[in-house]
DNA sequence: CGTACCGTTGAGGTGAGTCAAAGTAAGTGG
DNA sequence: CCACTTACTTTGACTCACCTCAACGGTACG
């Protein structure tokens, strides 16, 4: 958010008016900070923690779809979407979050559209090919879904030269599992071939990765075959 | 995008300017209009006709998730992402297709707030709750996924007073196996019961609904206890 | 009247869900 | 600091919906 409001050469005035109408709250860990089917009034952002979004079905089946990470964004969704939410955020970990009400947001997009420009592309990219492969899985085994998840994370977290990483997951194994539409089960039975296999070793929330490169090359082989499903 | 431009009280003479960009062309069936992995130079309006987007992984495992009818846009989320198509567009009739330049198609949404508020919306409003159910499935039944399938094609079609429908679905099987991640061989398996049942009948590609109240019954109903997969 | 492609049906295998229970960590109160 | 409660995690046994492979019937089109 802040980037967005940077790179969108807005005057100091309008920056800081827009300060004005923030409300910053904390949330500690399993609080909601906004609840499916709620009405959107606002935007909210991220800054310190991380949050979890799920959906629950009309059979109240929940599935994660995204990890919010530390100064990103949540729920304009709804909010360009003039819907009620369509999923809940719900806190993993203690985290302070900003909320900007609606009107404030909106009355800045039709002022400065490099500013609209920028939510344009954060709308657009959102629940893109990135996440799409751990979620729509399915065909994928359940062990492979859990190693692009890792890969996903690691991305935005450290690893050094050898081609070794280190992970602290934010969120427990039924987070995991609602973030691969598998059940927690499932999860703990991949967690322990994984580390059979030394691809990945499980302690408690940190995962080790002796080599980053060989976790990718896993989820290329697992491949069935020919797999064809739509007009060719 | 008709309805976007005139909700959005333009200048004729915007109008008629972009109204000189576009370029109009035919497609006949199982043509691409556009594919995955190719820059976005501009947004594809449906004329007449329907178009299926499905989107490769990279396993070359092919998912579907829209049906694209006549009067709806695509191509619009790697426009505005500024990032190559995340999915292929093909025809699954015969169809009509207009073509606004990308160019001209900024520029209207810098030049007119309203303007670009409808398309917060519709990308705000893409992949929402009403796909996610037929797409993320997986704990769902095929027969289920089906169901719903149909139920969101006869929305935009006919149905009569005796709370009967027909449905000309404009996709073969192997599409509507795509649709629901599923095979197509589990898809005559599901048309065949949905047959036996009385719920749904196929004949090639016309489906009789007797009784569309009995179909969103036999959706809810099939609901397996209480699933729980993410936080309380 | 072939050649494709599409659609259907059958048989067999399996990954992952379900249920149940034991093991482990975390948080609470005396 | 230790019992105790609570919640999370793991393991095993079982079951089942769907995928795979393979064969056959149907329809369109040259």
């Amino acid at each position: 958010m802040r980037e967005h409001i940077r790179s969108s050469n807005m005057p100091p005035t309008d920056v800081q008016a827009l300060d004005k109408t923030i409300v910053v709250r904390g949330f500690s860990r399993g609080e909601k900070i906004f609840a499916q089917g709620a009405v959107a009034s606002g935007l909210y952002c991220l800054r310190s923690g991380h949050a979890l979004l799920w959906h629950a079905d009309a059979f109240n089946y929940k599935t994660a779809f995204r990890v919010v990470e530390p100064g990103e964004m949540m729920g304009y969704r709804s909010l360009f979407g003039e819907d009620p939410h369509v999923a809940t955020a719900q806190a993993l970990t203690a985290c302070d979050v900003c909320y900007y009400p609606k009107e404030a947001v909106l009355e800045l997009i039709d002022q400065h559209p490099k500013f609209a420009r920028r939510f344009f592309r954060t709308l657009a990219r959102d629940r893109g090919p990135k996440d799409a492969l751990v979620l729509r899985g399915q065909h994928i085994p359940v062990r492979v879904r859990l190693v692009n998840l890792l890969l996903l994370m690691l991305s935005s977290d450290m690893c050094d030269r050898n081609g070794a990483g280190v992970i602290q997951l934010p969120m427990l194994r039924r987070d995991i599992a609602a973030l691969l539409a598998a059940r927690p089960e499932s999860v703990a039975r991949a967690i322990k071939e994984l580390g059979e296999d030394g691809l990945a070793v499980f302690t408690g929330r940190t995962v080790a990765i002796p080599d980053v490169d060989a976790l990718y090359q896993h989820c290329n082989q697992e491949q069935p075959a020919e797999a064809q499903t739509a007009v060719p």
